[in-house]
DNA sequence: TTCGGGACTTGACACGTTTTAATGAGCCCG
DNA sequence: CGGGCTCATTAAAACGTGTCAAGTCCCGAA
């Protein structure tokens, strides 16, 4: 038997047995797949009815390898056990799979480390474009991608230089909103329980806070840092606050503000009446929480949907693609947690 | 210049230029990335001190071509937006991380057209294996990847063929725990809420909760089944319920059981006085809970690491590897929401 | 009838790596 | 001294698709 009758791996179907069941040559099944507005209708038919006869799937390996790169972008989340970035990246699990491309999800845990590593490993696969919420501002690991051509937007980070999309929320008026907001039902000693200041979130959520106070003119913000941003650390936080209460709490997540107002009620610390206490992001799971939650809402699952929308965007018109940096605007959601 | 000085794509660096460096051909490098204890001690530390001073990246698309599969693994969930399977996504990701694979996250969102379509992209992206929670015991989508030799790990869900492995806990028993509580607690008129039945675990809860009162001699089941298993539908089966409460809810799933909570109580219905409530998963977000809900827990992240574990184990040792079907036992957590 | 030109199609090569069989360099022992 | 080893390295042949210059075909105008 000749060669050409022989199908890739001595058994599966290419490109070859394609084109010659229709009885066209493998460039025109090529076309089919990458450029049908290339092939004449009639032709273009008879060679997706081959496809479907033998159950042809393309090889994405040799079709990268040639393209360059293939139908996969990859994202990278900070983590994977906060509601907020699976929801973000469901908003671009979701696009990205009607659009037909895969998605490598990748999560740093915040540390750079990983962060780079991850994106060794993107690179490696030949990503069409890459999706990230980076650790910091240190632009070590985006270079690899940079040099490689590889688009990047970034996600809840403002991008610092020109060549890229971003689409963020803008969290300085988010922590102000919250600390406004506690300022207002008469806080006067509050305290900012966040994670490192060295992620953007956190150092812009305070900054926010601290703004309030300025414009307010009265009232003290005590910082608490946390190493993570998860209700465990939110029970540790409480439990050393409970000593000397604060007036108000105001945590840079939902999921801080779970554990400490866990702790809270436990000890029999009345809230909002003793103490006052605001989340941020607003997820959907603090609905159900005994005293339910105020806290600042963002356009997540859009933030996620958005920004797959500019990467691809970029991806399909290098040439005319307008970077834009997008700043959405965060929402107080006032609950029981801030009004007795 | 020679040709064989210029890298790929005129520009990059590829395995010849690193091969120059060090003073070796081509396929000792290959060696030094894939057999390293092929390779002269001396050689291979020429070569990664090469590798480093160009900044060498391997391209995986041409890697996979050759081999025939590359360092990919796909995963495939039912919901994106659930806990539970993202807390399953963090153990698979953590284990693959460290081995250094590149995860492909796929939801199909219970939907068998968007799992076989993604089964699909899988294949054309030559995933070295693939661990999936499948729609159904349907084994049209699977035969895709049993065709092409793709080893395949079912994920919270029972291997039907002994040719595979499984990773799974026992919804069955689970079902009973939570039911047999139930009844425990003097509960006789009790719902069951949950997603289609044509889920293996929406069905095998409810199994285990008929097989709770044959056992008991008493009690009757009234069934609710919901499109979604989300918080919102628990507000919708709850409104529903309002006019002719049962003495107790056993909903298939923890956010379902959310909503319940939240309308009963914004209805003043006391729980647990007048209804109990259990859900299932123990997820975390159900802490804070204005009643903090009772659950059957499942070891989650561990199933996602042991699955991940088989698989990279299948992968490595194709010929020795012997398939197993793992069953965890689930635990019964008991909290306010059934216990006055 | 011939020629020009547009619309499709073709064929062969290139993409960067892995793999195979073959080569070379030592080494031991008869 | 040389034959038969082993271990390390090499050269060249794939892997299956995308690309692009070079056709082929067909139709209508001259």
């Amino acid at each position: 038997m000749a060669r050409s009758e022989l199908g890739p791996r001595d058994g599966t179907v290419g490109i070859r047995q394609v084109a010659q069941q229709a009885g066209v040559s493998p460039g025109t099944v090529s076309n089919v797949l990458n450029k049908p507005e290339r092939v004449a209708a009639g032709t273009r038919a008879r060679v997706h009815q081959a496809i479907k006869e033998l159950g042809f799937v393309r090889n994405g390996s040799a079709s990268s390898l040639r393209a360059g790169h293939g139908r996969t972008i990859g994202l990278m989340i900070l983590d994977l056990a906060n509601p907020f970035f699976t929801e973000m990246a469901r908003g671009v699990e979701d696009v990205m799979s009607e659009r037909e491309y895969a998605v490598i999800l990748c999560g740093s845990a915040g540390l750079m480390q990983r962060e780079e590593r991850n994106m060794r490993m993107l690179a490696e696969q030949k990503v069409r474009g890459v999706l990230v919420t980076p650790v910091s501002d240190d632009p070590r690991s985006l270079a690899l991608l940079r040099e490689r051509n590889i688009p990047t937007v970034m996600l809840d980070h403002v991008a610092t230089r020109a060549d890229q999309c971003s689409v963020t929320v803008d969290d300085v008026t988010g922590g102000r909103l919250a600390v406004g907001h506690l300022l207002d039902r008469g806080a006067r000693d509050i305290a900012f329980v966040g994670g490192p200041l060295t992620m953007r979130q956190n150092a812009d959520r305070r900054a926010g806070a601290l703004s309030a106070l300025a414009a307010a003119g009265h009232g003290t913000l005590r910082e608490v840092v946390v190493e993570e941003m998860t209700p465990r650390a939110g029970h540790e936080v409480a439990e050393q606050l409970l000593g000397d209460l604060p007036d108000a709490i105001f945590c840079a997540n939902d999921l801080l503000a779970m554990g400490v107002l866990r702790v809270l009620l436990q000890q029999g610390v009345r809230v909002p009446d003793r103490v006052l206490l605001i989340g941020y992001d607003d997820i959907e799971y603090t609905l159900a929480s005994a005293i339910p939650l105020s806290s600042i809402r963002q356009p997540t699952y859009q933030l996620g949907r958005i920004a797959a929308d500019l990467l691809l965007d970029e991806c399909d018109h290098p040439g005319t693609h307008a970077h834009q940096q997008i700043m959405f605007q965060p929402e107080l959601i006032i609950r029981e947690s801030t009004s007795p």
